[in-house]
DNA sequence: CGTCGTCTTGATCTTTCTCAACCTGTGTGG
DNA sequence: CCACACAGGTTGAGAAAGATCAAGACGACG
């Protein structure tokens, strides 16, 4: 795919080797380079874990991008006061609180699953910023393709619990370990409770598909992974 | 919101009445002028209910801006061969198979819900288009706010199912009739299956709070309907 | 008017939620 | 350094919700 970009001129901002090895190049260097003598608006910063990065409902500041690490979006179910579920991960190379480009509150509140390296903008740099074109076709590609990988949330009627469990497993943690998470925000992820995210996991290691401690879930056969997965 | 794009300079692509009416200008014409004699790439075209506009999988060749009516985007479960859920739907003033300015092919399948106008681009020509800073900044907002706008589909995490039919309900119909799809869709999005949707909406009925016949949703007492919503 | 697909309803069975107790690793203060 | 409290996680038993299977009703359409 990113073949055709070039065929088509549109640079690739995040060169799918750097995304794979979650190399935390900013982009936006690069992009800010382009025609005009302005320096990017983007600068490191550094959070630890369960750090919250923006909160939703409130007036936005600031605009990240994740280089290094991974944070959970969280979202005010309508009218559930309080208990916010998780929906989804950012990995590095995404953005974080990109809405604030388009409204004035964030939607989502971010909160950092690991220590986590970012680059922040504030918002009114990044705004004027993106009315050239190179910031915004660089956001552009970062927004589309996260919607892209972001996976539907399942429910009851994907599989059963053990068989959700399974396939997020197979596809996050391939061979090795899954990305570290408290229960209860895989659980949220995964549309079940944390008790049934528990016994799910506890059917897979039964079964020799994973060892599950309490801080790891590391995958021992893909392939009963599989199985389970499948069917 | 919109007044602090105007404040920050960055023209509202598409201005909020017009979405609020569901008024169907396509904001690629304006931006399309912007320092460069060149004619925008979408052209009008339009589709029956229940056409296919570009099918997961397959080789990307255009992009859609909706105009009116609505488009259900399903996506394959990795595994589960056939049978695609719908995860979300997308309303006029949001793309369709974006995604291919980013790879390729499609990731998801998108079919037309009602009768549908559309401004069709080849990709080739979107994506030498996007190159230039207002086309992307268009796709970038349009982009954003589909996001934004997509709420993380629900569980029986999130209520039980009658309380998630009667959130739908309340966000997507107010006082009126709710978006027309068949139910295997809606229940999708709602992330149960047909008979308990049938179920869900029986019991709404009984309460008095909506009319359900075969083809219609009406809601009938929107306070009702918020009680059986909230607690 | 008959056929077909979609939707609804009913009866049953499975799954998952719920509530509660218990475990375990971490951090705290004596 | 140890005891202890605490949060997060696990496990168990019971109840409830939803899935499933099967039969029928309704509407669209030829």
């Amino acid at each position: 795919m990113s073949r055709s970009q070039r065929r088509q001129g549109l640079p690739p901002v995040v060169p799918e080797e750097a995304r794979a090895q979650n190399v935390g190049h900013c982009p936006f260097s690069s992009a800010s380079g382009c025609g005009e003598v302005r320096r990017c608006p983007m600068a490191p910063r550094r959070y630890h874990a369960s750090a919250v990065l923006c909160e939703g409902g409130a007036v936005a500041k600031h605009v990240w991008y994740l280089r290094h690490g991974t944070v959970a979006l969280f979202r005010e179910a309508g009218d559930d006061r309080g208990e916010a579920l998780p929906w989804v991960v950012r990995k590095p190379g995404a953005l974080i609180g990109e809405e604030a480009i388009v409204q004035e509150r964030y939607t989502d509140t971010a909160v950092a699953l690991t220590p986590v390296a970012t680059c922040v903008g504030r918002r009114d740099d990044v705004l004027e910023w993106v009315e050239e074109g190179a910031a915004a076709r660089v956001v552009m590609e970062l927004v589309i393709r996260a919607r892209i990988e972001t996976p539907p949330k399942p429910s009851t009627t994907d599989g059963s619990a053990p068989r959700r469990v399974a396939r997020w497993l197979a596809e996050e943690a391939r061979e090795g370990s899954a990305p570290p998470m408290p229960r209860r925000v895989l659980a949220g992820l995964l549309g079940m409770k944390p008790e049934t995210l528990s016994r799910a996991l506890a059917s897979l290691a039964r079964a020799g598909a994973v060892v599950v401690t309490r801080s790891e879930v590391r995958v021992l056969d893909a392939a009963l992974l599989r199985d389970e997965t499948g069917r």
